[in-house]
DNA sequence: GGCAGGTTCAAACGGATGTTTGAAACTGTC
DNA sequence: GACAGTTTCAAACATCCGTTTGAACCTGCC
């Protein structure tokens, strides 16, 4: 990282790991592990075809390395603060989240190789949910059980919790569907803090609604299983 | 073309073409159109990888041939029956459409490769979103304009409707992590009428609570823009 | 300078993949 | 049976990929 040790051209050893790794983000997050050829990334590294052995072992450790080191910081709440009401603390979780999502630079990266990690895991994923995904997961399942209020089951908890995450991720997942279907919907810097507005709404709304009703499982189905829309 | 002409063996000449459409649904569904390879997709059709260019043409052909045969009807209500009431239309759509999510069997492939298509798009896409896509979006954005009644901008629709569409796809999308997370919530015919419920029920909720509240644009955001989770 | 350790390099290896080829096998028709 | 058209076959081709190799290069230290 550091010490720039001066030689005749500014690479410095070991300075190519980071070249590597910036290159192989960027790579990775356009193409996906499979389809990223160790060529491309090392082309634009401006580093030897040997370098990935040297300095990481293979692909796939090249790839894991990515990972770890492109991931953000989970996003916890500073400790100590006064936190602000439960609906705004709703809110912001869902503006950074976003806000991530939408970013394009190095800092989207990781965004796009879990993207693709949900479609064609690779044994990497089972870290990423593990020390990433988990962690919010469960952060946001508090909050939702707060915001809810008591009498609700943790199934429920979690269904909740995934409608949220779901509308956010959506603007991520279907960015190829949406950009040729609806590309103002498209998820951009112009709009994020309507759509952080209106998922926050819309799910607000949704949890005001569960709580006032019967806690009970469920009132009946909502309708008889009339079904008028044959799946085929 | 397509005449059975009865040999001594019962794969006659161009049912070769079904068997291959029949494998390169399987393998694309599972690997991805970069990922999957013709030897395989041959050898599980039984056939000669020269089958490939003479009954298609190449592999982007045999490809867009799955992505063509193997779309489930568009599943509009049958035109002329009594129509339920619109509740129970949005809870039949979202019913179907997670059933046709959870299938697995070769009904179930067409929903793998169009997963797929959303993180790594091939030139099938644009099809795919013209023909298969676009119906059922403009069905539903229609349903939802019902729902939510007069006073609504097409972008409120919109929004709505997508965030009624993410909370089905979610569970196809994030399935991989949704496996690792809380494998019980993990969409399954066993709760898959549970699910149904209950993105029914949130997603009416917040309909009638955007209905009831203002329509105007919004009354201020939900909060001044104080933020506790910085983004990193 | 000489040396040792760390780092980069061009070149090749072995394997997999999409595609192509030219001949063989099969089909129905005369 | 001979023939023309269709369909299948084994084999090869050309390319690309991840990996490996062995030598060259650079750097700091004696």
């Amino acid at each position: 990282m550091g010490k720039p040790s001066r030689s005749s051209h500014d690479s410095t050893s070991a300075d190519t790991r980071r070249q590597l790794l910036d290159a192989a983000a960027g790579v990775f997050a356009g193409r996906g592990f499979h389809h990223a050829t160790v060529r491309d990334i090392c082309r634009i590294a401006g580093a030897n075809l040997a370098a990935i052995r040297y300095h990481f072992g293979d692909k796939e450790a090249l790839y894991a390395a990515v990972l770890h080191e492109t991931a953000p910081a989970p996003a916890t709440p500073p400790a100590g603060s006064p936190l602000p009401p439960l609906a705004t603390q709703l809110r912001n979780f869902i503006h950074s989240f976003l806000a991530r999502i939408a970013e394009e630079g190095v800092a989207g990266h990781h965004g796009c190789i879990m993207a693709r990690e949900m479609v064609d895991p690779t044994p990497a994923l089972d870290d990423l949910v593990q020390h990433f995904i988990r962690p919010q997961h469960e952060w946001l399942q508090r909050l939702v059980r707060d915001l809810a209020g008591p009498g609700f089951s943790s199934a429920q908890i979690r269904r909740i919790a995934h409608s949220i995450v779901s509308q956010v991720l959506f603007y991520k997942h279907c960015n190829a569907a949406l950009s040729r279907l609806a590309p103002a919907d498209c998820l951009s810097p112009s709009n994020l803090d309507d759509i952080a507005d209106h998922i926050t709404r819309f799910s607000l709304a949704a949890i005001a609604s569960f709580k006032n009703s019967d806690d009970s499982p469920r009132p009946a189905r909502i309708s008889s299983r009339t079904r008028s829309r044959p799946s085929r």
